[in-house]
DNA sequence: TCACGTCAAGCAGAT
DNA sequence: ATCTGCTTGACGTGA
């Protein structure tokens, strides 16, 4: 079990998701930018391999508009050494990652510009990780997108288009069960036409699901990922008291965790802490999994690989 | 230096 | 009709 938190972290003194306006677009603005966010990231990286932090999402704003047509920049190859340097990192320390384009990308939209720009934006975030070198146990999660209205024709869109997108796309892609359109059920039954790894996430199947408890929604989506894919993803968060359903919590109840980490025993898989707080809240699960003897530290990992 | 209107992009549900 | 949340508030103009 790799623990870990999505995109920002709160305490290293480096924003690795800097953007800018589209309007001051420029060939000088997204080099500094994407400078800045490739040496944050790094600088990220370092601070969670020293707090036994091995599972990262990595933002989408790495190279902001990278997908837009406003952006000729080749940044592949202009950062292809930082690319290089980040990839040997992540592997020397046996680093997961993932990454989650926004709710922008929908390829089961019924209009063929949205379709297409998601397709980009996918092309883009696989690319990202192609040039740092990361086998497909890297992964780019969505949800399976929009109802518009019909549930079975827009899941049979999705099928048609995915089976229509570039290998790079494809080798990488996981669906994520959401909180209000498709359930893990739903995800189930793209997984049986398509064979696309699911992510589970906690919180949403505690909002919105099929009756599975959490010891069956395990069963059910672990045996979707298969041996290239690494072993299954699991994003938790939980219901922030006193605020609107499906409000992430601000910190981590160390209490919830325990249990979940206790009820999940029998499973191997990554869990990535979508909680307000990021790595704080991390830290405090790497305890938690560490005393229910879950999860060794990365010295002792490191030690039986070259044992 | 700071307040605050706005930011590439969509959808669904709540108000 | 308008607002809010979503993986994450942050950019940047104007005072």
């Amino acid at each position: 079990m790799k623990i870990g938190y999505p995109c920002i972290n709160l305490t290293v003194d480096c924003q690795g998701n800097k953007t800018f306006r589209i309007k001051s677009y420029s060939e000088e603005k997204i080099i500094e930018t994407v400078e800045n966010n490739l040496r944050c990231l790094i600088e990220i990286l370092k601070f969670n391999v020293k707090h036994d932090l091995y599972f990262f999402r990595i933002s989408s704003d790495l190279i902001p508009f990278a997908s837009h047509p406003i952006c000729d920049f080749k940044w592949e190859r202009h950062f292809a050494d930082e690319f290089k340097y980040l990839g040997n990192l992540i592997r020397h320390n046996e680093i997961r990652i993932s990454m989650h384009p926004d709710q922008f990308t929908l390829i089961n939209s019924p209009d063929s510009k949205i379709h297409e720009r998601s397709v980009s934006e996918l092309l883009y975030h696989s690319k990202v990780l192609d040039c740092m070198g990361l086998d497909f146990s890297s992964k780019v999660q969505i949800h399976i997108g929009g109802v518009y209205g019909d549930k079975n024709k827009s899941m049979a869109r999705f099928i048609r288009r995915y089976e229509k997108l570039d290998a790079r796309i494809r080798n990488r892609l996981v669906i994520e069960n959401d909180d209000r359109s498709y359930s893990l059920r739903d995800c189930l039954c793209i997984f049986k036409e398509t064979g696309i790894p699911i992510l589970f996430d906690v919180f949403h199947h505690e909002l919105f699901n099929s009756g599975e408890t959490l010891e069956e929604a395990f069963k059910l989506f672990a045996r979707t990922w298969r041996l290239n894919d690494g072993i299954p993803m699991v994003d938790y968060s939980s219901q922030e008291d006193g605020q609107r359903i499906g409000t992430h919590a601000r910190s981590i109840d160390n209490e919830k965790f325990r249990k979940f980490v206790i009820r999940t025993r029998s499973f191997d898989f990554d869990v990535m802490l979508e909680i307000k707080d990021k790595e704080k809240s991390a830290i405090e699960a790497v305890k938690i999994a560490l005393s229910d003897g879950r999860f060794s530290t990365g010295s002792s990992r490191r030690e039986m690989s070259h044992g």
